[in-house]
RNA sequence: GGUCCCGUAGCUCAGUUGGAUAGAGCAACAGCCUUCUAAGCUGUGGGUCACACGUUCGAAUCGUGUCGGGAUCACCA
C-alpha cells in the first residue's frame, strides 16, 4: 500500500475515533505537500470543516495529533498553515521502502484480476504501407496492454486487417496495367511499398483518364464514374466477390507481398499480436444478428429490401445495418467480429484503439450491441486518439506528404548514430552492439515522443523535436538508466544496504527521489485505469529529473560515509528498476551504456 | 445546421474527482566538467490559463453563453 494510502486510511480511522463520523477517501483530499512548504503529504481540511462544524485550527490540531500518535511509525511531524495540515513522514517509512523495494522486480506490478482484456490495435490496410499515424496507434496498443498485464489482467492482443474491398483491387488493377509482371523481389523493394506504389500508379492513371474524359466533353462526374480504369477495379471486385481463381490468386500473392513487408516493420517497431482477424474472413458477418434483431423489432426493414436501426431516440441517426441486395456494411462486420471475439475469448473488456474520426462509428456499435442485449456489449471500449499533424498542417496521402514509418525509422537510426558518435563515448563497442543502441535509442526517442502526449488530443508532430535528444525525451530517460549502470558496475560484490542509525537523516534530494520512486505502483495503476501511457512518460522522466539532480549533488562512489555510499547504492539500483520497468510498459529499452 | 472534442509561456505539452505563489521541455541568456557518463546540472527572463458571467471560503479545473480550431453526421472500410 502507498504511503498516501496508508495516511487516506489513517485519516478516516483518527476522524472517526474521534467524532465518531464516518468519512470516505472522496470526502477530503490528500496532496503532495507544496515545496515551499514544510512536509510530504497534506491532508486538505476544508470539506471536513462543515460536517464536523470545527474550525480549521481545532480540526487540524486534533487530527494532527491523533495521527501523530497513532501512526508514530509513518507520521514523524504535523504543522498547520490556514486548513492545510502538513505531515512530515518519517525517516523510517522512506528507509524501508527503500530496502524491501529496491529490487523488487515486482514493484509497481498489481495482484491478478481473472479478468481477460482483449486489446485490438494496428488495422493496417494491405494496400500501403504503415505511416506515422499507425505507429501511435502501435505504440498506445503495446503500451496499454502491457500496462494491463502489469495490473494483472490477462491479455490478448488482436488485429483486424482490412486485405479487402475497392481500394485493394486498385493497387491489383495497377500492377496489371503497369508491372510487367514485377514483384519486390525483382525490383528489390519492400513489399508493403511496393504494392502502395501501384495504389498510387492507380490514383496517378485514374485521375490522367479522368482529364481526358473531361477534356473530350464529359461532365467530371460522369468522367469519374466511366473511366476505364475505374470500371476494370469495380469488375474486379465483383470477380473477387464470386471467387475467380485468377483474381483471388493475384489478391493472394499480392497480399503476401505486403504481409512480408509490414512483418519487417512490425519487428522493427516490436510489435505482436496473439490473433490476427482478416476482414476477408469476417466481411460476411453479422447477417444472423440483423435476422434476430428484425425478429425482437430492434432493426426494421425499408421499401427497398434494406435494413435500418432508428438512434434518434438516442440523438443519433438512423443507421442502415444491411445493403438492399443483402449484404452486410461496415458497422454490421463490426458487430458480427465483435461477437466472434467474445465466442472465442469470453473477455471482461475489448479495448478498440481506433482514431478519433470514428468516435460516432464506435458508439453506434455499442449503442446497437446493448439494444440487440448481446454479451460482449458492455465491455466494448473505444480507445479513441488524436490524428498526428505535421506543423504544415495534416498529412495527406495525395500531397505526398504522409510521413512513412519506414524513412522515418531508418532517419531516427541515422540521427542516433550521427549523435552518438559526436559523442564518442562507446568507441569500443562491437557493430553490432552500435546498431542495437542506435535502434534501441531512436525507437526509443519516438515511442517516448508519441507516448508522452495524452492519447484524447490530437497531436503535432514536429520532426526536428522529434530527433531531440535532450530534455523531455526518451534519450534522455536511457540515458540517466546508462549513468546508473555505470555506477552500479563500479561496486564490486554484494550490496549490504545502510545500516539504519537516526543519526543520519535523510537528506533532501535523497528523499525527494525516494519519495517519487514510491510512488510508481500508483502511476501503474492509474495509467490503467485511465488508459493512458502518458501518465508514466511523465512520472518516469520525473523520475530521471529528480535522479539527475540528486546524482549532481551528492557522490554515491565517495559519499561522506560508507552508510551514505550503500544507501545511494540501493537508490540507484530503485531508480534503474523503475525507470527500466516503466519504460518497459510504454515498449522502450534501456542501454547499459551510451 | 445537429452531435462530440479542443483552446494554458514564442513553440510542443503537463496540471482538470475545485485547494496554498499555474509547471516542464524546446528556443533565448548567464554559470558548472583535474571527482561516479555534460545526451547532464544550476540560475534568469517569459502567463489576462481564448473571452464574459455565474456557483463558493476558494475556479485553469464545475455551469451557462460568446468567439476561435478540429472531428463526425456514407448503402467506403
Amino acid at each position: 500500500m502507498s504511503i498516501q494510502k496508508i495516511i487516506q486510511q489513517a485519516t478516516i480511522d483518527c476522524l472517526e475515533s474521534l467524532y465518531g463520523k464516518s468519512f470516505t477517501a472522496k470526502d477530503f483530499q490528500i496532496n503532495k505537500t507544496k515545496p515551499e512548504f514544510t512536509g510530504d503529504y497534506t491532508i486538505v481540511l476544508f470539506s471536513l470543516l462543515k460536517p464536523l462544524s470545527k474550525s480549521p485550527d481545532a480540526l487540524g490540531k486534533e487530527l494532527g495529533e491523533a495521527l501523530l500518535k497513532s501512526q508514530p511509525e509513518f507520521v514523524s511531524s504535523y504543522n498547520l498553515i490556514k486548513g492545510f495540515l502538513n505531515l512530515v513522514v518519517s525517516d523510517n517509512y522512506w528507509n524501508s521502502i527503500l530496502l524491501s523495494k529496491n529490487n523488487d522486480h515486482c514493484f509497481g506490478t498489481g495482484a491478478k484480476k481473472e479478468r481477460r482484456v482483449m486489446i485490438e490495435y494496428s488495422s493496417p490496410n494491405t494496400n500501403k504501407p504503415l505511416h506515422l499515424g499507425h505507429l501511435r496507434n502501435n505504440f498506445l496498443g503495446w503500451s496499454i496492454a502491457e500496462i494491463f498485464k502489469a495490473n494483472g489482467y490477462d491479455i490478448v492482443k488482436s488485429c483486424i486487417v482490412n486485405d479487402r474491398g475497392i481500394h485493394i483491387c486498385k493497387s491489383m488493377i495497377a500492377w496489371k496495367l503497369f508491372a510487367n509482371g514485377a514483384t519486390p523481389q525483382s525490383t528489390g523493394t519492400k513489399g508493403d511499398h511496393f504494392v502502395g506504389d501501384y495504389y498510387v500508379k492507380f490514383n496517378d492513371a485514374y485521375k490522367a483518364e479522368v482529364e481526358r474524359l473531361v477534356h473530350e466533353g464529359c461532365s467530371k462526374e460522369v468522367a469519374e464514374k466511366e473511366a476505364p480504369i475505374m470500371k476494370a477495379t469495380q469488375q474486379m471486385l465483383l470477380n473477387w466477390e464470386a471467387g475467380d481463381p485468377e483474381t483471388l490468386a493475384l489478391w493472394k500473392t499480392m497480399n503476401e507481398w505486403v504481409y512480408e513487408g509490414f512483418n519487417v516493420t512490425y519487428k522493427r517497431i516490436g510489435s505482436d499480436f496473439d490473433k490476427t482477424y482478416y476482414e476477408s474472413n469476417t466481411y460476411l458477418l453479422g447477417k444472423e444478428i440483423v435476422h434476430k434483431g428484425l425478429d425482437k423489432q430492434i432493426f426494421f426493414r425499408k421499401e427497398d429490401g434494406s435494413v435500418w436501426i432508428d438512434l434518434t431516440e438516442d440523438g443519433l441517426d438512423e443507421k442502415i445495418v444491411q445493403r438492399k441486395d443483402g449484404t452486410s456494411v461496415y458497422i454490421t462486420q463490426d458487430i458480427g467480429l465483435a461477437l466472434q471475439k467474445y465466442e472465442e475469448y469470453q473477455m471482461d473488456q475489448s479495448i478498440y484503439v481506433i482514431g478519433d474520426e470514428q468516435n460516432y462509428h464506435m458508439n453506434v456499435l455499442q449503442l446497437i450491441c446493448k439494444k440487440l442485449n448481446l454479451p460482449n456489449a458492455n465491455g466494448i471500449y473505444h480507445l479513441s486518439y488524436g490524428m498526428v499533424e505535421l506543423p504544415t498542417g495534416k498529412m495527406k496521402s495525395r500531397e505526398g506528404t504522409v510521413v512513412d514509418a519506414d524513412d522515418l525509422l531508418d532517419e531516427m537510426e541515422r540521427v542516433a548514430q550521427q549523435k552518438t558518435e559526436e559523442l564518442g563515448k562507446v568507441n569500443d563497442f562491437q557493430p553490432e552492439e552500435l546498431k542495437e543502441l542506435y535502434k534501441t535509442l531512436s525507437s526509443g526517442a519516438l515511442k517516448f515522443y508519441l507516448l508522452r502526449v495524452d492519447p484524447k488530443k490530437k497531436m503535432i508532430f514536429n520532426p526536428e523535436e522529434s530527433i531531440d535528444f535532450h530534455g523531455y525525451t526518451g534519450p534522455f530517460i536511457q540515458y540517466t538508466y546508462a549513468r546508473i549502470q555505470s555506477i552500479l558496475r563500479k561496486q564490486s560484490g554484494i550490496l549490504t544496504g545502510p545500516v539504519l542509525s537516526s543519526a543520519t537523516p535523510l537528506l533532501k534530494l535523497e528523499k525527494e527521489l525516494i519519495m517519487a520512486l514510491e510512488h510508481y505502483p500508483v502511476v501503474v495503476e492509474q495509467a490503467c485505469q485511465e488508459l493512458d501511457p502518458s501518465h508514466l512518460a511523465n512520472y518516469i522522466y520525473h523520475i530521471a529529473k529528480t535522479y539527475n539532480s540528486f546524482y549532481a549533488e551528492h557522490s554515491v562512489m565517495n559519499a561522506e560515509t560508507e552508510e551514505k555510499k550503500q544507501l545511494r547504492l540501493l537508490m540507484c539500483r530503485f531508480t534503474a528498476n523503475v525507470i527500466a520497468s516503466g519504460m518497459k510498459l510504454m515498449g522502450i529499452k534501456v542501454p547499459e551504456r551510451m
